[in-house]
RNA sequence: GGCCCGGUGGUCAAACGGUUAAGACACCGCCCUUUCACGGCGGUAAUACGAGUUCGAUUCUCGUCCGGGUCACCA
Protein backbone atom coordinates (compact mmCIF):
# COMPACT_ATOMS: atom_id res chain seq x y z
CA UNK A 1 0.00 0.00 0.00
CA UNK A 2 1.52 3.15 -1.05
CA UNK A 3 1.17 6.83 0.56
CA UNK A 4 -2.07 8.37 1.45
CA UNK A 5 -2.83 11.18 -1.14
CA UNK A 6 -5.65 13.35 -1.21
CA UNK A 7 -6.59 16.46 -3.33
CA UNK A 8 -8.26 19.00 -2.73
CA UNK A 9 -10.08 19.97 -6.23
CA UNK A 10 -12.06 23.68 -6.35
CA UNK A 11 -13.01 25.28 -9.31
CA UNK A 12 -12.35 29.03 -9.28
CA UNK A 13 -15.36 30.78 -9.52
CA UNK A 14 -15.47 32.81 -6.96
CA UNK A 15 -14.69 33.01 -3.44
CA UNK A 16 -13.65 30.20 -0.77
CA UNK A 17 -16.82 29.21 1.22
CA UNK A 18 -16.94 27.72 4.48
CA UNK A 19 -18.28 24.60 3.23
CA UNK A 20 -15.51 24.04 0.63
CA UNK A 21 -12.75 25.17 3.47
CA UNK A 22 -14.24 22.50 5.65
CA UNK A 23 -13.73 19.82 2.47
CA UNK A 24 -10.18 21.19 2.26
CA UNK A 25 -9.47 20.93 5.95
CA UNK A 26 -10.96 17.40 6.45
CA UNK A 27 -8.64 15.96 3.27
CA UNK A 28 -5.77 17.77 4.33
CA UNK A 29 -6.74 16.09 7.36
CA UNK A 30 -6.89 12.75 6.33
CA UNK A 31 -3.51 12.92 4.77
CA UNK A 32 -1.39 14.29 7.05
CA UNK A 33 -3.12 11.93 9.41
CA UNK A 34 -1.50 9.16 7.73
CA UNK A 35 2.05 11.20 6.80
CA UNK A 36 0.57 11.06 3.31
CA UNK A 37 0.18 13.99 0.89
CA UNK A 38 -2.12 16.81 -0.01
CA UNK A 39 -2.54 17.87 -3.45
CA UNK A 40 -4.21 21.06 -4.88
CA UNK A 41 -5.42 20.71 -8.42
CA UNK A 42 -7.23 23.26 -10.17
CA UNK A 43 -10.62 22.62 -12.37
CA UNK A 44 -11.11 25.26 -14.75
CA UNK A 45 -12.31 23.69 -17.47
CA UNK A 46 -15.16 25.43 -17.51
CA UNK A 47 -13.85 28.73 -19.10
CA UNK A 48 -17.11 30.44 -19.03
CA UNK A 49 -17.68 30.54 -15.66
CA UNK A 50 -14.17 31.40 -14.63
CA UNK A 51 -13.56 34.82 -12.34
CA UNK A 52 -10.54 36.69 -12.10
CA UNK A 53 -7.81 36.01 -8.84
CA UNK A 54 -10.31 33.67 -7.67
CA UNK A 55 -7.18 31.23 -8.05
CA UNK A 56 -5.34 33.79 -5.51
CA UNK A 57 -8.50 33.69 -2.59
CA UNK A 58 -7.58 29.54 -2.79
CA UNK A 59 -3.92 29.93 -2.64
CA UNK A 60 -4.81 32.63 0.28
CA UNK A 61 -6.99 30.96 2.06
CA UNK A 62 -5.14 27.58 2.32
CA UNK A 63 -2.26 29.11 3.33
CA UNK A 64 -3.64 31.62 5.81
CA UNK A 65 -5.07 28.41 7.59
CA UNK A 66 -1.89 26.20 7.25
CA UNK A 67 -3.50 23.70 5.19
CA UNK A 68 -0.13 23.65 2.96
CA UNK A 69 -0.06 21.22 -0.14
CA UNK A 70 2.69 18.94 -0.97
CA UNK A 71 1.78 19.20 -4.79
CA UNK A 72 0.01 21.47 -6.52
CA UNK A 73 0.11 24.48 -9.78
CA UNK A 74 2.93 26.57 -7.84
CA UNK A 75 4.78 24.24 -6.28
CA UNK A 76 4.58 21.73 -9.17
CA UNK A 77 5.41 17.79 -8.31
CA UNK A 78 5.70 14.44 -10.05
CA UNK A 79 2.11 14.18 -11.23
CA UNK A 80 1.40 17.78 -12.83
CA UNK A 81 0.64 19.68 -14.29
CA UNK A 82 -2.22 20.46 -11.69
CA UNK A 83 -4.63 22.61 -13.33
CA UNK A 84 -7.07 20.89 -15.29
CA UNK A 85 -7.16 23.17 -18.87
CA UNK A 86 -3.41 22.20 -19.34
CA UNK A 87 -4.15 18.66 -19.38
CA UNK A 88 -6.26 18.56 -22.22
CA UNK A 89 -4.12 16.06 -24.18
CA UNK A 90 -4.80 13.12 -22.40
CA UNK A 91 -8.41 12.54 -22.02
CA UNK A 92 -9.65 11.97 -25.64
CA UNK A 93 -7.38 9.17 -25.88
CA UNK A 94 -8.71 7.68 -22.68
CA UNK A 95 -11.97 8.20 -23.82
CA UNK A 96 -10.77 6.02 -27.04
CA UNK A 97 -9.43 3.07 -25.04
CA UNK A 98 -13.01 2.92 -23.25
CA UNK A 99 -14.68 2.72 -26.74
CA UNK A 100 -12.09 0.24 -27.97
CA UNK A 101 -12.61 -2.09 -25.01
CA UNK A 102 -16.59 -1.56 -25.24
CA UNK A 103 -17.10 0.67 -22.24
CA UNK A 104 -18.12 3.45 -24.09
CA UNK A 105 -19.17 4.51 -27.75
CA UNK A 106 -19.05 7.21 -29.60
CA UNK A 107 -22.71 8.99 -29.99
CA UNK A 108 -23.86 11.41 -33.15
CA UNK A 109 -27.60 12.70 -32.12
CA UNK A 110 -27.87 16.34 -32.14
CA UNK A 111 -29.85 18.73 -29.33
CA UNK A 112 -32.32 18.82 -32.07
CA UNK A 113 -32.82 15.06 -32.39
CA UNK A 114 -32.85 14.46 -28.62
CA UNK A 115 -35.30 17.10 -28.91
CA UNK A 116 -37.48 15.68 -30.94
CA UNK A 117 -37.25 11.60 -29.26
CA UNK A 118 -37.30 12.34 -26.13
CA UNK A 119 -38.81 15.84 -25.09
CA UNK A 120 -37.51 16.87 -21.61
CA UNK A 121 -40.11 16.34 -18.74
CA UNK A 122 -40.57 18.10 -16.18
CA UNK A 123 -39.93 15.87 -12.81
CA UNK A 124 -39.72 17.60 -9.51
CA UNK A 125 -39.32 21.39 -10.75
CA UNK A 126 -36.63 19.98 -13.08
CA UNK A 127 -36.54 19.29 -16.81
CA UNK A 128 -35.11 15.66 -17.03
CA UNK A 129 -34.54 13.95 -19.70
CA UNK A 130 -32.90 10.75 -19.96
CA UNK A 131 -30.81 9.57 -23.01
CA UNK A 132 -32.11 6.84 -24.76
CA UNK A 133 -29.05 4.76 -25.68
CA UNK A 134 -29.74 5.58 -29.65
CA UNK A 135 -26.15 5.53 -30.80
CA UNK A 136 -24.85 2.38 -28.93
CA UNK A 137 -26.01 -0.07 -31.55
CA UNK A 138 -24.25 1.41 -34.44
CA UNK A 139 -22.60 -0.78 -36.39
CA UNK A 140 -18.58 0.03 -36.87
CA UNK A 141 -19.24 0.89 -40.30
CA UNK A 142 -21.52 3.81 -39.53
CA UNK A 143 -19.21 4.92 -37.10
CA UNK A 144 -16.13 4.98 -39.08
CA UNK A 145 -18.56 6.94 -41.90
CA UNK A 146 -19.70 9.58 -39.52
CA UNK A 147 -16.42 10.06 -38.28
CA UNK A 148 -15.09 10.00 -41.51
CA UNK A 149 -17.05 12.75 -42.51
CA UNK A 150 -16.44 14.52 -39.81
CA UNK A 151 -19.92 14.79 -38.01
CA UNK A 152 -19.49 16.07 -34.50
CA UNK A 153 -19.61 13.62 -31.90
CA UNK A 154 -19.62 13.21 -27.82
CA UNK A 155 -18.56 9.80 -26.35
CA UNK A 156 -20.92 8.13 -23.84
CA UNK A 157 -20.26 5.96 -21.16
CA UNK A 158 -22.08 2.25 -21.73
CA UNK A 159 -23.73 1.57 -18.62
CA UNK A 160 -24.87 -2.16 -18.04
CA UNK A 161 -28.38 -2.49 -18.28
CA UNK A 162 -28.71 -4.91 -15.42
CA UNK A 163 -27.41 -5.68 -12.12
CA UNK A 164 -26.66 -3.32 -9.53
CA UNK A 165 -22.98 -1.50 -8.82
CA UNK A 166 -21.96 -0.94 -5.24
CA UNK A 167 -19.43 1.31 -3.87
CA UNK A 168 -18.26 1.56 -0.57
CA UNK A 169 -17.91 5.05 1.15
CA UNK A 170 -15.95 5.30 4.27
CA UNK A 171 -18.80 7.47 5.71
CA UNK A 172 -22.00 6.03 4.82
CA UNK A 173 -20.64 2.43 4.09
CA UNK A 174 -22.07 0.28 0.83
CA UNK A 175 -24.42 2.18 -1.42
CA UNK A 176 -25.89 0.37 -4.08
CA UNK A 177 -27.66 1.64 -6.98
CA UNK A 178 -29.38 -0.27 -9.86
CA UNK A 179 -27.60 0.00 -13.31
CA UNK A 180 -30.86 0.78 -15.14
CA UNK A 181 -30.99 3.73 -13.33
CA UNK A 182 -27.59 4.73 -14.54
CA UNK A 183 -27.75 7.23 -17.60
CA UNK A 184 -24.94 6.64 -20.23
CA UNK A 185 -23.19 9.75 -19.40
CA UNK A 186 -21.24 11.78 -21.69
CA UNK A 187 -17.61 11.66 -20.99
CA UNK A 188 -15.85 13.63 -23.89
CA UNK A 189 -18.28 16.95 -24.83
CA UNK A 190 -18.55 17.83 -29.17
CA UNK A 191 -16.08 20.21 -28.40
CA UNK A 192 -13.30 17.23 -27.26
CA UNK A 193 -13.34 18.58 -23.47
CA UNK A 194 -13.79 15.77 -20.74
CA UNK A 195 -16.69 16.67 -18.78
CA UNK A 196 -15.97 16.97 -14.98
CA UNK A 197 -16.88 13.38 -14.07
CA UNK A 198 -14.67 11.83 -16.45
CA UNK A 199 -11.49 14.51 -15.70
CA UNK A 200 -12.20 13.46 -12.36
CA UNK A 201 -11.35 10.12 -12.76
CA UNK A 202 -8.55 10.18 -15.01
CA UNK A 203 -6.95 12.82 -12.91
CA UNK A 204 -7.51 11.38 -9.90
CA UNK A 205 -6.00 8.03 -11.42
CA UNK A 206 -2.90 9.64 -12.86
CA UNK A 207 -2.22 11.49 -9.59
CA UNK A 208 -2.24 8.52 -7.52
CA UNK A 209 -5.33 10.02 -5.50
CA UNK A 210 -6.08 7.11 -2.92
CA UNK A 211 -8.72 8.88 -1.02
CA UNK A 212 -11.24 11.21 -2.58
CA UNK A 213 -13.16 13.60 -0.20
CA UNK A 214 -15.81 15.34 -1.74
CA UNK A 215 -19.15 16.71 -0.87
CA UNK A 216 -22.50 14.02 -0.71
CA UNK A 217 -24.04 15.15 -3.54
CA UNK A 218 -21.81 13.30 -5.44
CA UNK A 219 -22.79 10.29 -3.73
CA UNK A 220 -25.43 9.48 -6.09
CA UNK A 221 -23.03 9.78 -8.77
CA UNK A 222 -20.25 7.35 -7.41
CA UNK A 223 -21.15 4.81 -8.87
CA UNK A 224 -20.59 5.72 -12.06
CA UNK A 225 -17.13 6.62 -11.38
CA UNK A 226 -16.94 3.19 -10.19
CA UNK A 227 -18.06 1.68 -12.85
CA UNK A 228 -15.51 4.03 -14.95
CA UNK A 229 -12.77 2.65 -12.81
CA UNK A 230 -13.49 -1.00 -13.25
CA UNK A 231 -13.79 -0.63 -17.01
CA UNK A 232 -10.12 1.12 -17.12
CA UNK A 233 -9.22 -1.75 -14.86
CA UNK A 234 -7.86 0.53 -12.50
CA UNK A 235 -8.78 0.46 -8.33
CA UNK A 236 -11.04 3.22 -7.48
CA UNK A 237 -10.21 5.08 -4.47
CA UNK A 238 -11.59 5.37 -1.15
CA UNK A 239 -14.39 7.45 -0.48
CA UNK A 240 -14.81 9.98 1.81
CA UNK A 241 -18.49 11.65 1.20
CA UNK A 242 -19.40 14.83 3.57
CA UNK A 243 -22.79 16.28 4.47
CA UNK A 244 -23.38 19.87 3.64
CA UNK A 245 -22.89 22.98 5.89
CA UNK A 246 -26.03 24.62 6.11
CA UNK A 247 -26.86 27.83 6.69
CA UNK A 248 -30.16 26.74 8.01
CA UNK A 249 -32.44 23.29 8.05
CA UNK A 250 -33.40 23.77 3.77
CA UNK A 251 -30.51 25.82 2.50
CA UNK A 252 -27.09 25.42 2.22
CA UNK A 253 -24.40 27.64 3.22
CA UNK A 254 -23.85 29.89 0.27
CA UNK A 255 -22.51 33.50 -1.20
CA UNK A 256 -25.45 33.59 -3.46
CA UNK A 257 -27.65 34.06 0.14
CA UNK A 258 -25.00 36.70 1.22
CA UNK A 259 -23.56 34.08 3.67
CA UNK A 260 -20.22 34.76 5.33
CA UNK A 261 -17.53 33.27 3.76
CA UNK A 262 -13.97 32.74 5.21
CA UNK A 263 -12.78 35.90 4.10
CA UNK A 264 -15.97 37.90 5.40
CA UNK A 265 -14.94 35.88 8.72
CA UNK A 266 -11.43 37.07 9.17
CA UNK A 267 -12.82 40.72 8.28
CA UNK A 268 -15.32 40.86 11.05
CA UNK A 269 -12.64 39.89 13.22
CA UNK A 270 -11.97 35.99 13.74
CA UNK A 271 -9.21 34.20 13.75
CA UNK A 272 -8.27 32.04 11.44
CA UNK A 273 -7.07 29.06 14.05
CA UNK A 274 -10.62 29.62 15.70
CA UNK A 275 -12.66 29.60 12.21
CA UNK A 276 -10.69 25.96 11.01
CA UNK A 277 -11.26 24.94 14.94
CA UNK A 278 -14.97 25.71 14.35
CA UNK A 279 -15.83 24.42 11.13
CA UNK A 280 -13.28 21.04 12.03
CA UNK A 281 -16.08 20.04 14.16
CA UNK A 282 -19.52 21.01 12.08
CA UNK A 283 -20.13 17.68 10.76
CA UNK A 284 -17.30 15.68 13.02
CA UNK A 285 -16.97 14.67 16.50
CA UNK A 286 -13.91 13.89 18.35
CA UNK A 287 -13.50 11.50 20.89
CA UNK A 288 -12.97 12.92 24.31
CA UNK A 289 -14.12 15.80 25.71
CA UNK A 290 -11.76 18.76 23.85
CA UNK A 291 -13.29 20.79 21.84
CA UNK A 292 -10.27 23.53 21.12
CA UNK A 293 -7.80 21.52 18.50
CA UNK A 294 -5.00 23.42 17.32
CA UNK A 295 -4.13 22.37 13.24
CA UNK A 296 -1.34 19.97 14.47
CA UNK A 297 -3.72 18.17 17.33
CA UNK A 298 -6.58 18.17 14.99
CA UNK A 299 -4.46 16.01 12.61
CA UNK A 300 -3.10 13.75 15.49
CA UNK A 301 -7.17 13.50 16.84
CA UNK A 302 -9.06 12.96 13.38
CA UNK A 303 -11.08 9.78 13.14
CA UNK A 304 -12.78 9.37 10.07
CA UNK A 305 -15.58 7.32 12.13
CA UNK A 306 -16.62 10.74 13.75
CA UNK A 307 -17.17 11.83 11.23
CA UNK A 308 -21.61 12.96 10.66
CA UNK A 309 -23.81 11.54 7.86
CA UNK A 310 -26.31 14.26 8.56
CA UNK A 311 -25.68 18.07 7.17
CA UNK A 312 -24.94 20.23 10.08
CA UNK A 313 -26.25 24.22 10.04
CA UNK A 314 -23.68 26.66 10.67
CA UNK A 315 -24.16 28.25 14.09
CA UNK A 316 -22.62 31.93 14.49
CA UNK A 317 -23.22 31.56 18.12
CA UNK A 318 -20.69 28.83 18.92
CA UNK A 319 -17.97 29.97 16.44
CA UNK A 320 -18.12 33.54 18.60
CA UNK A 321 -17.39 31.75 21.42
CA UNK A 322 -14.50 29.37 20.09
CA UNK A 323 -13.14 32.40 18.94
CA UNK A 324 -13.57 34.26 22.45
CA UNK A 325 -11.11 31.15 23.54
CA UNK A 326 -8.73 31.79 21.48
CA UNK A 327 -8.56 35.83 21.73
CA UNK A 328 -8.58 34.76 25.71
CA UNK A 329 -5.33 32.91 25.10
CA UNK A 330 -3.62 35.29 23.16
CA UNK A 331 -0.51 36.64 24.79
CA UNK A 332 -0.88 40.62 25.07
CA UNK A 333 1.27 42.02 22.21
CA UNK A 334 -0.83 39.64 19.75
CA UNK A 335 -4.15 40.75 20.91
CA UNK A 336 -2.91 44.23 20.48
CA UNK A 337 -1.70 43.70 16.91
CA UNK A 338 -5.26 42.54 15.78
CA UNK A 339 -7.26 44.75 18.12
CA UNK A 340 -5.68 48.32 17.62
CA UNK A 341 -6.92 49.16 13.92
CA UNK A 342 -10.72 48.36 15.52
CA UNK A 343 -9.64 50.13 18.73
CA UNK A 344 -8.64 53.20 15.92
CA UNK A 345 -11.81 52.85 14.23
CA UNK A 346 -13.68 53.71 16.98
CA UNK A 347 -11.43 56.09 19.41
CA UNK A 348 -10.29 59.03 17.90
CA UNK A 349 -7.68 60.77 20.37
CA UNK A 350 -4.22 59.64 20.98
CA UNK A 351 -3.59 59.98 24.92
CA UNK A 352 -4.94 56.94 26.39
CA UNK A 353 -3.43 54.48 27.62
CA UNK A 354 -3.83 51.49 25.01
CA UNK A 355 -2.13 49.07 26.70
CA UNK A 356 -4.42 48.86 29.87
CA UNK A 357 -7.40 49.45 27.07
CA UNK A 358 -6.16 45.97 25.68
CA UNK A 359 -6.00 44.77 29.03
CA UNK A 360 -9.44 45.05 29.87
CA UNK A 361 -10.70 44.29 26.47
CA UNK A 362 -9.16 41.03 25.63
CA UNK A 363 -11.47 38.85 28.26
CA UNK A 364 -14.45 40.50 26.88
CA UNK A 365 -13.82 40.38 22.88
CA UNK A 366 -15.65 37.49 21.26
CA UNK A 367 -14.42 38.74 17.80
CA UNK A 368 -12.46 42.00 17.09
CA UNK A 369 -15.36 43.47 14.95
CA UNK A 370 -17.16 43.94 18.54
CA UNK A 371 -14.94 46.64 20.13
CA UNK A 372 -15.95 49.55 17.81
CA UNK A 373 -19.14 50.06 20.10
CA UNK A 374 -17.97 49.56 23.36
CA UNK A 375 -16.00 52.65 23.08
CA UNK A 376 -17.44 55.56 21.64
CA UNK A 377 -17.59 56.70 25.38
CA UNK A 378 -14.28 57.61 25.34
CA UNK A 379 -14.31 60.16 22.56
CA UNK A 380 -15.65 63.01 24.59
CA UNK A 381 -16.71 63.99 27.83
CA UNK A 382 -19.71 62.34 28.67
CA UNK A 383 -23.42 63.84 29.30
CA UNK A 384 -24.85 62.28 32.16
CA UNK A 385 -27.99 60.78 32.97
CA UNK A 386 -27.97 61.23 37.09
CA UNK A 387 -30.04 57.97 37.27
CA UNK A 388 -26.90 56.05 36.22
CA UNK A 389 -25.65 56.75 39.59
CA UNK A 390 -28.56 54.80 41.43
CA UNK A 391 -27.77 51.82 42.39
CA UNK A 392 -29.91 49.82 44.91
CA UNK A 393 -26.99 47.24 46.60
CA UNK A 394 -24.25 49.98 46.79
CA UNK A 395 -26.95 52.49 48.23
CA UNK A 396 -25.86 55.02 45.78
CA UNK A 397 -27.78 57.58 44.07
CA UNK A 398 -27.07 61.11 42.70
CA UNK A 399 -27.49 62.45 46.29
CA UNK A 400 -24.71 60.42 47.54
CA UNK A 401 -22.35 60.67 44.30
CA UNK A 402 -21.67 64.20 45.25
CA UNK A 403 -19.89 63.73 48.09
CA UNK A 404 -18.37 60.27 46.55
CA UNK A 405 -16.90 62.15 43.93
CA UNK A 406 -15.68 64.97 45.55
CA UNK A 407 -13.59 62.97 47.95
CA UNK A 408 -12.60 60.69 45.04
CA UNK A 409 -11.54 63.92 43.36
CA UNK A 410 -8.91 65.17 46.04
CA UNK A 411 -7.73 61.80 46.55
CA UNK A 412 -7.03 61.77 43.16
CA UNK A 413 -5.45 65.13 42.75
CA UNK A 414 -2.91 64.49 44.73
CA UNK A 415 -2.19 61.17 42.92
CA UNK A 416 0.52 61.82 40.32
CA UNK A 417 0.73 57.67 38.67
CA UNK A 418 -2.40 56.66 37.08
CA UNK A 419 -1.54 53.52 37.34
CA UNK A 420 -4.33 50.84 37.56
CA UNK A 421 -1.77 49.56 40.72
CA UNK A 422 -1.50 53.10 42.22
CA UNK A 423 -5.35 53.96 41.61
CA UNK A 424 -6.48 51.08 43.09
CA UNK A 425 -4.33 51.70 45.97
CA UNK A 426 -5.68 55.28 46.52
CA UNK A 427 -8.83 54.78 46.26
CA UNK A 428 -9.28 51.19 48.33
CA UNK A 429 -7.39 53.42 50.90
CA UNK A 430 -9.70 56.23 50.68
CA UNK A 431 -12.69 53.51 50.66
CA UNK A 432 -10.88 52.14 53.72
CA UNK A 433 -11.08 55.72 55.77
CA UNK A 434 -14.37 56.21 54.95
CA UNK A 435 -15.63 53.17 56.08
CA UNK A 436 -18.23 52.31 52.39
CA UNK A 437 -18.69 49.61 50.50
CA UNK A 438 -16.34 49.66 47.54
CA UNK A 439 -19.40 50.56 45.04
CA UNK A 440 -20.19 53.70 46.88
CA UNK A 441 -17.12 55.19 45.50
CA UNK A 442 -16.17 53.14 42.70
CA UNK A 443 -19.81 52.95 41.09
CA UNK A 444 -20.38 56.48 40.90
CA UNK A 445 -16.51 57.73 39.31
CA UNK A 446 -17.06 54.84 36.84
CA UNK A 447 -20.86 56.57 36.01
CA UNK A 448 -18.59 59.80 35.85
CA UNK A 449 -16.16 59.53 33.62
CA UNK A 450 -18.04 57.12 31.56
CA UNK A 451 -21.38 58.26 31.09
CA UNK A 452 -22.86 55.13 30.12
CA UNK A 453 -24.20 52.07 32.47
CA UNK A 454 -22.09 49.45 30.47
CA UNK A 455 -18.21 49.64 30.68
CA UNK A 456 -15.14 47.20 29.43
CA UNK A 457 -13.82 47.31 32.84
CA UNK A 458 -14.27 49.26 35.91
CA UNK A 459 -13.85 52.67 37.29
CA UNK A 460 -9.91 52.33 38.14
CA UNK A 461 -9.33 50.42 34.70
CA UNK A 462 -10.97 53.49 33.08
CA UNK A 463 -8.89 56.17 34.93
CA UNK A 464 -5.79 54.74 33.79
CA UNK A 465 -7.08 54.73 30.41
CA UNK A 466 -7.99 58.01 30.58
CA UNK A 467 -4.87 59.21 32.15
CA UNK A 468 -4.74 62.03 35.05
CA UNK A 469 -5.65 64.85 33.27
CA UNK A 470 -8.63 63.41 31.10
CA UNK A 471 -9.80 62.07 34.37
CA UNK A 472 -9.64 64.99 36.59
CA UNK A 473 -11.79 66.92 33.97
CA UNK A 474 -14.67 64.22 33.69
CA UNK A 475 -14.72 63.89 37.36
CA UNK A 476 -15.38 67.55 37.36
CA UNK A 477 -17.42 68.18 35.13
CA UNK A 478 -19.64 65.53 36.53
CA UNK A 479 -19.60 67.16 39.68
CA UNK A 480 -20.27 70.70 38.37
CA UNK A 481 -23.91 69.22 37.03
CA UNK A 482 -24.80 67.79 40.51
C1' G B 1 -41.71 11.72 -10.20
C1' G B 2 -37.44 7.56 -10.18
C1' C B 3 -33.09 6.63 -7.54
C1' C B 4 -29.55 7.72 -3.42
C1' C B 5 -28.71 9.64 1.54
C1' G B 6 -30.18 11.38 6.16
C1' G B 7 -33.69 12.30 10.88
C1' U B 8 -30.99 12.26 19.26
C1' G B 9 -32.72 19.06 23.16
C1' G B 10 -33.04 25.66 19.59
C1' U B 11 -27.72 24.44 17.45
C1' C B 12 -23.14 21.12 17.18
C1' A B 13 -23.18 16.32 18.82
C1' A B 14 -21.84 11.29 22.35
C1' A B 15 -23.93 6.68 23.30
C1' C B 16 -22.58 1.70 17.76
C1' G B 17 -28.65 -4.12 22.06
C1' G B 18 -28.80 -2.98 28.69
C1' U B 19 -26.73 4.49 30.69
C1' U B 20 -30.87 8.29 35.59
C1' A B 21 -29.78 9.28 26.99
C1' A B 22 -22.94 12.40 27.83
C1' G B 23 -20.63 17.05 26.72
C1' A B 24 -20.41 21.96 24.35
C1' C B 25 -22.96 26.62 22.51
C1' A B 26 -27.35 29.37 23.45
C1' C B 27 -31.05 30.32 27.33
C1' C B 28 -32.51 30.80 32.76
C1' G B 29 -31.04 31.08 38.08
C1' C B 30 -27.32 31.54 41.96
C1' C B 31 -22.19 32.76 43.54
C1' C B 32 -17.88 35.91 42.65
C1' U B 33 -17.67 41.15 41.59
C1' U B 34 -16.82 48.65 41.35
C1' U B 35 -20.90 48.04 35.78
C1' C B 36 -20.20 44.40 31.88
C1' A B 37 -17.46 40.33 30.92
C1' C B 38 -14.28 36.18 32.67
C1' G B 39 -14.63 32.23 36.25
C1' G B 40 -17.54 28.73 39.55
C1' C B 41 -22.15 26.10 40.67
C1' G B 42 -27.06 24.61 39.28
C1' G B 43 -31.44 24.36 35.94
C1' U B 44 -35.00 24.01 31.51
C1' A B 45 -34.72 21.09 27.07
C1' A B 46 -34.02 15.40 22.77
C1' U B 47 -34.14 9.71 20.56
C1' A B 48 -39.94 12.16 14.11
C1' C B 49 -44.15 8.40 14.09
C1' G B 50 -45.97 3.22 13.80
C1' A B 51 -45.12 -1.88 13.58
C1' G B 52 -41.72 -6.00 14.08
C1' U B 53 -37.06 -8.87 15.98
C1' U B 54 -35.37 -9.38 21.15
C1' C B 55 -35.70 -10.86 28.00
C1' G B 56 -34.40 -5.74 26.54
C1' A B 57 -34.29 -1.04 21.43
C1' U B 58 -31.67 5.71 20.24
C1' U B 59 -29.00 1.42 18.39
C1' C B 60 -31.28 -4.12 14.03
C1' U B 61 -35.67 -4.77 10.11
C1' C B 62 -39.96 -2.84 7.58
C1' G B 63 -43.59 0.99 6.68
C1' U B 64 -45.12 6.20 7.16
C1' C B 65 -43.81 11.17 7.56
C1' C B 66 -40.20 15.00 7.11
C1' G B 67 -35.60 16.94 5.05
C1' G B 68 -31.48 16.97 1.59
C1' G B 69 -29.08 15.28 -2.89
C1' U B 70 -29.25 13.59 -7.91
C1' C B 71 -31.40 12.61 -12.67
C1' A B 72 -26.83 18.57 -18.04
C1' C B 73 -22.27 18.53 -23.94
C1' C B 74 -21.98 22.67 -15.15
C1' A B 75 -18.44 21.73 -12.01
Amino acid sequence: MGKTRTRFAPSPTGYMHIGNLRTALYAYLIAKKDDGDFILRIEDTDQGRLVEGAVDVIYNTLKDCGLNWDEGPDVGGDYGPYVQSERMGCYLDYAKQLVANGSAYYCFCTEEELDARIPKKEEGGDMIRRYDGHCRNLSKEEVEAKLAAGTPFVIRQKMPKEGTTTFHDLVYGDVSVENKELEDQILIKSDGMPTYNFANVVDDHLMGITHVVRGNEYLSSSPKYNLLYEAFGWTPPEYIHCAPVMKDEHQKLSKRNGDASYQDLVKKGYLTEAVLNYIALLGWAPKGEQEIYSLPELVKAFDLSGISKSPAIFDPEKLKYINAEYIRALPPEDYKTHAMPFIRSAVERDDLDFDVLCEVLQPRTEFFGDIPEKLSFLNCRPDINPELYFSKKFKTNAETAKPALEQTLSVLEQLDEFSVASLHDALFDLIETLGVKNGWILGPLRVAIAGVPVTPGGAVELCAVLGKEETLSRVRSALAVL
